[in-house]
Order: C-alpha cells, then structure tokens, then sequence
DNA sequence: TCTGGGGTCCTAGGACCC
DNA sequence: TCTGGGGTCCTAGGACCC
C-alpha cells in the first residue's frame, strides 16, 4: 500500500459497443448491443443507452432483445477493437513503461515507474490521469475512466466508482472507511459462489468481512483465498503492477446453435477445434505438452478429460490425436452443446526443435540423415474452412462492406436471401439503408474502417453517398432510426462484464 | 429461444519417488 | 511383519475475471 495514489486503473467504458457507436454514426445516442447473435448467444456488451433497459454483459441475448428490441444488435469485430485497444494502450505507454493489460480495455499503469510523476502527491496524479481521460479521446473518440490509489486493488474499485466517463481518486488513509459500507462482492475475487459463503456467515459488507478476523475467513475459505480475502478487506494490497506475462494455456471452443448427438460429428468438430487451436499455438511461437478436452452437455455438465505428452509440441498431428484419443472416452450420446480443446504448460520450444537440433548434432557429428522427422510436423493443418458457411459470416450484421457503387457501409440485417445495409463511414453522417440480394456481385465485405479520430489522413475522401437521393428500400425495421426515447433513470451499476469472442456459433 | 469464449488460480486425490 | 513423511507430477473440477 502506497502513501501516495499512483497506481492507475484505466476502464474503457462500454468499450465494444462505443467502438461500434465511433465507426456507425447512425448508432450514436442510440442502444447498441454487442455478442453472439446465434440462438445460444450472450451479452458481450452493451451501450449505456441499452443499459438502461436491464440490458448488460453476460445476458442471454434472447433476453436483451425482449428487453431492448429497438436497440441495434451486432456482432463484434474483435481486430478493429484491438487495433483501438493499441491505440489506447500505447498512449499509457508514455505514462510509464510499467504498463498492465488486463483486456483489451483495461489497464494498471505504476505512475512511479515513470517520469511524468515526480512529486508523489496526489494532485500531481489527478493531472496525469485527466490529461490521460483527454489524450484518449483525442486519440480514439471514446472516453475512459480513471481509477487512482496507492493499489491495485483500490484503484481498480475507484474506476468502477469513475464510470462512467469520470476519474476517481482515493486518498490514501481513507480507504478503510471508503470499503466498509461496500457490499463484499466489490472485492476482486469475490463472486456469486463466495458471496454466498460469507452471506451464511452473516458476512455481507466488506466491513464486515474485515471484522470477522482472519481464522474465520480461513476457515470459510480455505487457505490462499481466506488470507487474500482477509487482506483486501482491510485494504491491503501489495501486488505489483507487471509489464507483460506469457500466457499459460492456448484454447478454443464452440457452442453449436444444435445439440451434437452424431458420434462422427463430435469427432470431427474435436479435430477441427485442435487444428484452430495449434494455428493460435503457432502464431504465438509457442507449444505445449498438455492437450484438454472439454464437453458440455444438453443439459450444461461440463467436463474436462486431459493428457500429457512426453514433450512440447506445436504439431496440429500429434494435438489432433490425443484430443481424438480423449473423447474416444467421453459418452456424448445424450447430446452435446459445447466441444472445446487447449493446449496448456506452454513452452517456447517444440519436441519438433529438439529433434531438430539432435538431427543436426547428429549431422554434424557425421551420422546420416536427421530428417525421419520432418515429414510428420510439416502436414498441413487442415484449415478449417467449413467452420462456418461462409455467407453467413459475409452478412452478419455489424461488418464491415463495399459498393460498387454507393461505397462503404456495413450490415444492418441480412435475411430471406437479403442483405441490408446502412452507407454510412466514421467521418460521415448517419447515412441511408439500402437492400440488396445477398449474391449482388457489386456488395463486397470490406476491411473495418477505424474511428475518424483515428483515421488521420487517409480517410474522408471516400464517404458514403450523401442523403437526400430517394431510393433507399427500407425493409427491415430500423432501429437507428427510431425517435430516442429515454426511459427513466435506469440503474447502471457497474461496466462491462464479460467480453465475449466471435460470434461464434455454428451448426452442423 | 437460458446460460459465449478466452483465460487465471486454487484444491484435492492418487501415483510415484526417495 | 501393519503402516513415515514429504515432494512433485498428473488429472479433474470449480470459482472467478473480462
């Protein structure tokens, strides 16, 4: 625990969905809800303006569209949303080399690594970070919030207190009292599961918690997380902000938007998963010796079955048969809702370089060849083309497109052999719909195009066609265009739950 | 129309070794 | 001739976070 506040969390607000509201001008001010829109899909995030219908991360989207069915309903596009998470990240960089990604959206800087903070006093930091919430803006058009206090912990509490689109600072010595009315599920690590533990023991602020002594915590909780409970309760938090940590495990997995029962499908879909997850091996450099399997069933059980190789590998082959091996064990007749596959204790090396090197040792040594191996690691890895067909992810809503004629827009709804889409650019005004078969050779996916704040130079010239030519066939409701209507206060409790990952869903 | 996807850390039991 | 004790690795599951 520091004596001054130098310890900054960043917290992006609403983040997806203000990417989308920068780069659609039509869903400014408007309720924008960003996940999976397969029937299984989830919240990833939503607009304040939809949060003030109940709408928030995690929710079925099911559930977000009986609440909120004028809101626009997108799918998100996670490399425009990293490329703004670069920008935003670089700029902490000038704050101070000692910089802590938590997602793409969130972040601890240690002001005192760097030289903007010299003296260490609190209004020196409350400068830095409002001229941090300015820089960010400028740089990307989206505001953050700004958490200050002398830990990880409290700082990463007074963003939540910031948002939205505010800076909070927490004196050092006054943060005992700051927690205690707090409800204990504001402390990092407390959620649904040890809520309820503590609620039984009478336990229901965080003073409380603090109150209750650190056996008793013990033994409510067990060792590592009763003395992390005990600590943050009473506002001690000594962890370190750290630059960058290698990554201990690599997945990847899909819900089926239908139940799996066929036994050659899940095969098929386990050796699929494991060759989608060796690509992400590989493009990080690394491999790994543990290949895990996960099942989740009809009915939401979910298990894991794991195996451990003799030695790192980055080999699609030899991942795709111990997944292959592992679910040979797992009954899926009832039927299946989720198969995923991971590779965890990662090394940097691979099996593949050791017999490289002991071939070339070998070699040098004057014995023949060293070569059995090679022909087995260098297979093809199967891209996984039929992952999803392909028209379904041209049009699904929110992408980016091109018209031969009318230029950039992007999709707006697709159905019943059609496709929808608003011309419209970041730089540009809210633009007009327009509808089309979905084979129109003049209709093309387009690369996203960035905020206009980030856009600098290169943009502008090339803006959608002006309003004010009739002709657009608007056939689908559009909820861009609905007056505003603005119910109520709303709650609006905390930001961002979850992010989420590709849209992804598919079927059979 | 109930419940995504990508991670981290912890616990606990059994195998195995010394 | 009836019971060690500790350390490490592996497996499985669960809580939690964004």
């Amino acid at each position: 625990m520091r004596s001054a506040p130098t310890i900054l969390h960043l917290d992006m607000d609403a983040f997806y969905a203000a990417v989308e509201q920068a780069a659609k001008p039509s869903l400014r001010g408007k309720p924008v809800v960003v996940g999976g829109l397969g029937p299984r899909g989830v919240v990833s995030t939503a607009s304040y303006e939809a949060r003030i219908y109940g709408v928030h991360s995690a929710m079925p989207m099911a559930q977000a569209r009986r609440l909120c069915p004028n809101a626009a309903y997108l799918t998100p596009r996670f490399t425009l949303y990293r490329q703004v998470s670069d920008a935003v990240m670089e700029i902490l960089g000038r704050l101070s080399p000692l910089v802590e990604p938590l997602s793409l959206d969130e972040a601890f800087v240690d002001l005192e690594a760097g030289e903007v903070l010299e003296a260490a006093e609190a209004q020196a930091a409350r400068t830095v970070g409002e001229r941090l919430r300015v820089m960010i803006r400028e740089a990307t058009g989206l505001s953050g919030s700004v958490g200050l206090a002398g830990s990880k912990m409290l700082a990463k509490i007074a963003s939540e207190e910031a948002k939205p689109d505010g800076l909070f600072l927490i004196e050092p010595g006054t943060e005992r009292e700051l927690l205690a009315p707090m409800p204990v599920r504001t402390l990092p690590g407390v959620g649904p599961a040890t809520a309820e533990v503590l609620r039984r023991a009478g336990l229901v602020t965080v003073g409380d918690t603090a109150e209750a002594g650190e056996a008793e915590l013990l033994r409510l909780l067990g060792k590592a997380h009763g003395t992390s409970l005990y600590a943050m309760a009473n506002g001690w938090d000594d962890r370190p902000v750290i630059a960058e940590r290698d990554a201990k495990s690599v997945s990847v997995e899909d819900t089926f938007d239908v139940d799996l029962t066929e036994r050659t499908l899940v095969q098929a879909h386990v050796a699929r998963l494991a060759s989608r997850c060796v690509e992400r091996l590989q493009a990080a450099g690394r491999s790994g010796r543990t290949v895990v399997i996960k099942v989740r069933s009809y009915d939401f059980s979910t298990l894991t079955r794991s195996e451990t190789l003799r030695g790192p590998t980055d080999d699609p082959a030899v991942v795709r048969e111990a997944a292959a091996r592992l679910i040979d064990t797992v009954d899926t007749t009832a039927g299946v809702r989720l198969l995923g596959v991971g590779v965890s204790g990662l090394a940097d090396f691979t099996q593949e370089d050791l017999f490289a090197q002991a071939a070339a040792a070998a070699e040098a040594a004057g014995t023949p060849d060293g070569e059995t191996r090679a022909a087995a690691s260098t297979d093809a890895p199967s891209a996984d083309e039929d992952a999803k067909p392909l028209a379904d992810r041209r049009w699904m809503p929110g992408r980016d497109v091109r018209h031969a004629e009318h230029g950039a827009g992007w999709v707006q709804g697709s159905g019943v052999g059609r496709v929808t889409v608003r011309f419209e650019t970041p730089g540009s005004s809210p633009g007009r719909v327009r509808t089309y078969p979905v084979d129109d050779p003049d209709l093309q996916p387009a690369e996203p195009l960035p905020p206009a704040a980030m856009a600098g130079r290169e943009e502008r010239e090339d803006g959608p066609e002006p309003l004010g030519r009739p002709g657009g066939t608007t056939q689908l409701s559009d909820p861009a265009m609905r007056p505003k209507s603005r119910s109520g206060p709303g709650e609006d409790d905390g930001d961002d739950g979850p992010p989420s990952a590709e849209a992804g869903t598919s079927s059979p």
